[in-house]
RNA sequence: GCCCAGGUAGCUCAGUUGGUAGAGCAGCGGAUUGAAAAUCCGCGUGUCGCUGGUUCGAUUCCGGCCCUGGGCA
């Protein structure tokens, strides 16, 4: 893909107003970047674009994901692929706007190919987590692969239960599949990338003030229905933030003064990781805005 | 006004038989290859309400004052 536009940002730094005035400016449809933004059910507490920024300008892969599926980057990575080879991009440049920085890798250094793990493969691992522990995992690869072992923390149960269920369908180490370089799919040299870097008082407001919004347009009613579909409390889906503290609250076993603290440190907590993942993974290439995206407005706006 | 309880980290609290203090949450830094809004690693950030006294030494003991909650008037 040449000629991308790529705009990286914590939560609630303002990414889809600014994706949306690129595509005004030079056209162009707008990618979601974002791994919670494509779950059809989670439209409120995602802060998808609305109907009207919809209208605006394209946008894809966003809500587009049932909820009981376990997406991946894997999957998002293959769903851009082939939006591209449909020619998807041909006319109209594409503008990845979100907020995964892992989603953002596979975008410009792309992802290993990794072998596919059998269903009951993977089930046997996580459940398996879930019953022995992260130590007793550890211990258990360090045995069957070392060296992946020696990287990971005894504590990472998630890490190392996907080392272990690698190892466990293909036979060969994670490590070994990792080492050998995925593809880009973007050209790096024709694309642009932005990274919002708020003032961190500043995006603390804002996420205060979002939030609050999102219970005024009944994030409420989004949690108490995604709860009514009883999903597993492990799918990807069931993690957003604010799910389970608003569930909580219409359980009534929460007051929703305490839910709305929770799910606020919540989501400042995840701003946190973002911009921790933005400002050390993130290379010079990327051009850092602050909230008023004022160097963007500083720079030449000729053709991207 | 009197009596009782309390005042220790941003919050909720523990503790020190006198040697300047520690948990949870919040916060800060970091890692990050198909669950990534996930998962993990590291870090106490403090006039122990104020002020006198006793003491080599007071956050701790004693006096006074201030503040908060409850009770009695």
């Amino acid at each position: 893909m040449k000629n991308a536009i790529l705009i990286a940002g914590p939560t609630a730094s303002g990414k889809s107003s600014l994706a949306m005035r690129l595509a005004a400016r030079d056209g162009g449809v707008i990618v979601n970047t974002d791994a919670m933004q494509v779950y059809s059910t989670l439209e409120i507490l995602t802060a998808r674009p609305s109907a009207a920024d919809m209208a605006q300008a394209p946008h894809v892969l966003y809500g587009h994901v049932a909820p009981r599926i376990s997406y991946s980057v894997g999957a998002w990575q293959r769903e851009v692929a082939d939006l591209a080879a449909q020619g998807t991009f041909n006319t109209a440049r594409p503008i990845f706007a979100g907020g995964t920085g892992l989603y953002f890798r596979a975008l410009t250094e792309g992802l290993s190919h990794m072998p596919d793990i059998p269903q009951p493969v993977r089930d046997r691992w996580r459940y398996q987590l879930l019953e022995d522990g992260p130590e007793r995992l550890h211990r258990l690869l360090m045995r069957e692969d070392p060296e992946t072992a020696m990287q990971l923390s005894a504590g990472d149960g998630q890490r190392i239960v996907r080392a272990l269920e690698v190892m466990d369908a293909s036979g060969r180490s994670i490590r070994d599949w990792q080492r050998q370089a995925g593809r880009p799919l973007v050209d790096r040299a024709s694309a642009r990338f932005y990274v919002i870097e708020p003032d961190r008082g500043e995006l603390v407001a804002r996420i205060e003030r979002r939030f609050d919004a999102m219970v005024s347009a009944g994030a409420m009613d989004e949690a108490r229905s995604v709860a009514a579909l009883r999903l597993d409390p492990a799918l990807p889906a069931a993690k957003a933030i604010g799910l389970r503290e608003l569930a909580a609250v219409a359980d009534g076993a929460m007051q929703l003064s305490d839910a709305i603290e929770r799910a606020k440190a919540a989501t400042r907590q995840y701003a946190k990781r973002q911009s921790t993942w933005f400002r050390n993974q993130f290379g010079p290439e990327w051009t850092r805005l602050d909230l008023d995206f004022r160097s963007l407005s500083a720079e030449r706006t000729g053709p991207l």
